[in-house]
RNA sequence: UGGAGCAUCGUCCAGUGGUUAGGACUGCGGUUUUUGGUGCCGCCAACCUAGGUUCGAAUCCUAGUGCUCCAG
């Protein structure tokens, strides 16, 4: 028996992770990690439902749920991270930095700090905790198609062998349901969370149409550069992008590439345009779960949450940067997104699309 | 100013006497997804104006208006 505080989000799966932790006789205290109240424009932010849902689970489960303030960190490395981010053209993820800095940095610090053993979440992901010192290996979860570890490889191995995450060998997110169902908790129903979660229903485009300076500019055709159309900002669009480019008339035309600093946005026509693939990417800021980068040789290589693990050559480049090679050339990778390296099963970390 | 041509959803086109006026793109919504994007599904939306011919007009005729091209 170990004393584990769950990060309780008021959502089905850390519902099912505090449950199985309590049925498996651990010590359990809930935290429901407060991290956005504020509304936006036509967006009320849940999170007093949230914690609703989380507080109605707790009574169910016949444990503590306290809330801890994640307000000011969740701002400077989540939100201000993804303004920041796209105001230079590259497209974040925010989700990658909640983990890291909220999730297993805020809530985990403070949980041991307090003297608990373990960390849990209800994250699709597992874990191989080491012997002695040895960091954890992060492994994707059973349902390789809810898997989450996209979004876990920037923390550690020393991390990940303090955390547990009770739902990972689950088969679906049915049968997570339905095990909420089977124990009462009541929230089996609640729709998955989906979108950035501060922003809502408002959407992206909006967010950062009300956040950042409007810079109107044009829409060039990448093959011949010839002037298309106009657009309210560089920053609005991303790799691959069709909606939003309000080019009535002519073909269905995607986003080839941004420039912030000319203020362009580059398109075609051509679903297969060469500037759309790319064979050869170069990490920044690669973070590994072992604590060091694993040796150059091929692994698998993710460039999307539930993108397909392609082949691919990872080898150290110059400084801390990291060379990843596809064998087969891959569509719209977005800079500022994260290629995540896996071999095998084992998710060894990864780094941030720098081109 | 002469000669010719064209005016149909927001855009680009289809439709030459009887169509629920069709498609593509855009836009909007949904779905997929704990990021962005993609994909998939659906929805909105039009016959330049005024007369006429006809049982019946987007379609034929006349005039007007607008635009394009060739002349000069």
């Amino acid at each position: 028996m170990s004393t584990v505080y769950v990060g309780m989000s008021g959502g089905v799966d850390s519902a099912l992770a505090a449950a199985l932790l309590v049925e498996q006789g651990h010590d359990v205290r809930g935290i429901y990690m407060r991290n956005w109240t504020q509304d936006l424009p036509g967006f009320r932010c849940p999170w007093a439902d949230d914690l609703a849902d989380a507080e109605r689970v707790a009574v169910t489960l016949g444990i503590d749920l306290d809330v801890w303030d994640c307000e000011q960190e969740y701002r400077a490395t989540v939100a201000d991270y993804l303004v920041d981010a796209y105001a230079h053209g590259r497209t974040p993820n925010p989700d990658v930095m909640c983990n890291q800095t909220i999730k297993f940095g805020t809530f985990a610090q403070r949980a041991f700090a307090e003297g608990a053993d373990l960390v849990a979440t209800g994250h699709y992901a597992r874990v191989e905790h080491g012997r002695s010192g040895v960091p954890a290996r992060l492994l994707r979860a059973v349902d390789e198609h809810k898997d989450q570890t996209y979004f876990m490889w920037r923390v550690s191995g020393e991390m990940y062998n303090r955390a547990v995450f009770p739902i990972g060998g689950y088969a679906n997110k049915s049968a997570v349901r339905a095990a909420c169902a089977e124990r009462g908790l009541g929230i089996e129903d609640k729709p998955d969370s989906d979108g950035i979660c501060f922003i809502g229903p408002v959407g992206l485009r909006s967010f950062l149409l009300d956040t950042l300076e409007r810079r109107p500019g044009d829409i060039v055709e990448w093959e011949t550069g010839t002037v298309l159309g106009r657009h309210e900002g560089a920053f609005l669009f991303t790799v691959g992008q069709r909606r939003g480019l309000d080019l009535g008339g002519g073909p269905a035309r995607y986003v080839v590439s941004t420039d912030t600093e000319t203020n362009v946005v580059y398109v075609s026509a051509d679903r297969d345009c060469p500037g759309l693939w790319t064979r050869e990417l170069l990490l920044e800021d690669a973070r590994w779960v072992a604590g060091e980068a694993p040796a150059a040789g091929r692994y698998l290589v993710r460039t999307r949450h539930t993108g397909p693990l392609r082949e691919a050559s990872v080898r150290p480049d110059e400084g801390a940067l990291v060379r990843v090679t596809f064998p087969e050339p891959v569509r719209t990778v977005a800079p500022g997104q994260s290629a995540v390296v896996y071999d095998g099963l084992e998710c060894m970390g990864g780094g941030i699309v720098a081109r």
